[in-house]
DNA sequence: TGACAAACGATAATTATTATCGTTTAATAG
DNA sequence: CTATTAAACGATAATAATTATCGTTTGTCA
């Protein structure tokens, strides 16, 4: 019996031009497994239990593929290293997806969020910081 | 001759319980110079043009202090490490300054952003990525 | 001014991530 | 169905960013 999840991830594979290897595909699987924000550490530890031989070098290349392919995504555009925010108004971010250029655009310019004091589940709200993602002039050619 | 930028500096460290020291203060200069997004290496080198025997460390160290009192922000609110976005459907991120906790958000639940196109300065717009900072229930008490 | 805690500089340690390289495996041509 | 070959694997070294350690120096406050 072939479970459904095996022709989509294979699927998925040839519409990127990815090998389908068992690492790849039990990878995927337990991923999709782990709702929310799961860090290649925290995957690696998953994924050993169904193949203890396999390597977090695996699991990181695996993951960047996947994430250069656009079959997943990042929880933020930019992780990469501390930045420290010198502008000192109420602004937002343009982040391009090409470059990872970050420039600042004033909150005006965009539109105002809806703003609540309270949110659903009893979070309470201090700021909003919006991401703008998408192609800057220079690389839309 | 004084700057006025030096009493309003002392003003800042007294009101958060830090010493004034020359590194800190220059520091800050430094970093009131550099509009944008520097990193902490930026900085440095920078910094160093005025105090030749500055170590990174320090820099690394009183950029942390001055994040930590509330006196800096960072430009994101979750740079750590890599998280993979497991959430299929449109939705954002609530993301507790205490606890670091990270969870989704319906995009209808916190209001729609008025969306556009095109942005001033040519920028194509591809998704919006709303980070909504603030307190979790469980860090309020 | 002098004592003491805090901050400094140098550098070791840690963490996250990427690169290298010899071996194994999947794709596919025959 | 098997042989060829490029791609992927696992182990591990290398790199980059950040934090910790520790002996020395400096700011704070009595």
């Amino acid at each position: 019996m072939q479970t459904d999840l095996k022709p989509s991830f294979r699927q998925l594979c040839a519409d990127h031009g990815l090998a389908v290897t068992h690492q790849r595909q039990v990878l995927y699987e337990v991923m999709q497994q782990m709702p929310g924000h799961p860090s290649p550490d925290e995957v690696y530890l998953r994924l050993r239990k169904r193949i203890p031989s396999i390597s977090l070098a695996t699991v990181y290349k695996n993951i960047r593929l996947f994430l250069d392919s656009g079959i997943l995504q990042e929880v933020s555009p930019h992780h990469g290293s501390l930045r420290v925010e010198m502008n000192g108004h109420a602004h937002h971010h343009l982040v391009c997806i090409r470059c990872r250029s970050i420039s600042d655009i004033d909150e005006a310019s965009i539109g105002e969020m809806p703003r609540r004091k309270k949110l659903s589940g009893g979070f309470l709200v201090q700021r909003y910081a919006i991401d703008v993602i998408g192609l800057c002039a220079e690389c839309q050619r």
